[in-house]
DNA sequence: AACTGCGCAATGCAGCTGCAATGCAGCGCC
DNA sequence: GGCGCTGCATTGCAGCTGCATTGCGCAGTT
């Protein structure tokens, strides 16, 4: 579990610190806005701990930015002020929930523990062929729900050819997908993988057949059926 | 939206079924524990609001019902009593959202549209795998119901790689879940907990192994094994 | 002060990976 | 059709990368 914590003071972040780790969780702090919104659109964390007074302005206009471009992190809002409007405002911005200091650190991780409830709303893409599926958001390939434990260049080229499934992909392109353009391969090591991968999925019946066109590249088709 | 109000005070009831009403929600009432079962059972509803005092008993124990039954429906427990050890008992049961009498109308309103902003589906209290099992909530793991005292870091990579059984986890993933970014990390001090997780793992006859995957990243499934 | 968790470095090793050798199939050219 | 050339397929091999494991010392905790 990695929290995001938003706090100028320098004591409350302490504390907070302290309390966090001592559950268990890895704590990011951020002491202004604009530190706070580098993190959160750099790194991933399951959860936002906010504070409404900041430096260089209000905590809201953190949670409008992350809701305005469909970032679902769950944020707590924490306050100094706690009067009705306040509180009301602060849960319409987006917020999920609104605590008002000072608190008690165990209803704060309470409040936290029910937020961290909920699942994280990122599904990802998967790109299906035969009976795979190629989940593309973790790069992983499945084989009829089974994990397929692939080395990263068969990895590569199992998805670039997927990606075009039933299409032709020139050997340039597919070279380009599978060794950056840092790496100086000269000789067959291409074929070599493909080859290779070939071999993994007819052993593990996945439904699909590589075909190799003479001089120009390489098509993933799925196999017609018994 | 279709709400269920449980609640036995009869000006209580018709006030926030008025407030309800007024903001286009369509309101169930049920007066006692049984009669809020029976309805949650036969209807869908998108949240529920919950006095703990009932005639018939506490209302968190609606919620753990609710929960272990793998129900999801968001619930917002009303209570007269407001201190913290009630409220983090409240939290803990499953509710989403706790809030102590006398409340302000249009505070309770917030926490409800918050509530119903969230995608509703929750996520199990509990991951298990083998004979392992990881209890979210408390944030710690147990091996055929005993306790598995695990250092942090360890603890930390048991429970990325059990939030996705049987499924790859990047190495970068990892590295985000266990480590924050103030911790500056260049060796391989991943592999090490890895390392030392397994051991234990294998020691206490988890019925899990944990694969690493090289240039991807590692793979924990359980054993076949009776 | 004892202890434990943690990061780090050293060492060993397995498997990926690039390469080349061999075989084969398509294709053109007589 | 026969023949040779060319480009892909496959497989064995060797180097090397990246992971596994373990011991050590520092730091934080009690």
């Amino acid at each position: 579990m990695r929290i995001l914590l938003v706090e100028d003071e320098p004591e409350m972040v302490s504390a907070l610190r302290a309390a966090l780790k001592r559950h268990d969780m890895v704590v990011d702090h951020a002491a202004s806005l604009g530190e706070a919104d580098d993190f959160a659109l750099e790194e991933n964390y399951d959860a936002i701990l906010l504070d409404r007074q900041l430096p260089d302005g209000d905590g809201l206009s953190l949670v409008r930015r992350l809701r305005t471009r469909k970032d679902g992190t769950p944020v707590l809002v924490l306050t100094a002020r706690g009067d009705i409007p306040d509180r009301v405002a602060g849960l319409d911005s987006g917020a999920d929930d609104y605590l008002a200091k000072p608190f008690a650190f165990e209803e704060l991780l309470a409040r936290l523990r029910a937020l961290l409830r909920r699942p994280s709303a990122v599904q990802a893409q998967t790109i299906r062929a035969g009976h795979l599926a190629f989940d593309v958001g973790h790069r992983e390939a499945t084989i009829r729900g089974e994990p397929l434990a692939l080395p990263r260049r068969e990895l590569l080229v199992l998805e670039a050819l997927m990606r075009r499934t039933g299409r032709m992909v020139q050997r340039a392109v597919l070279m380009e997908a599978v060794f950056g353009l840092d790496d100086e391969i000269q000789s067959n090591a291409l074929d070599t993988h493909v080859s290779r991968l070939r071999k993994k999925l007819a052993d593990a019946e996945g439904g699909v057949t590589i075909n190799g066109i003479r001089g120009v590249g390489y098509l993933l088709r799925e196999t017609a059926n018994p």
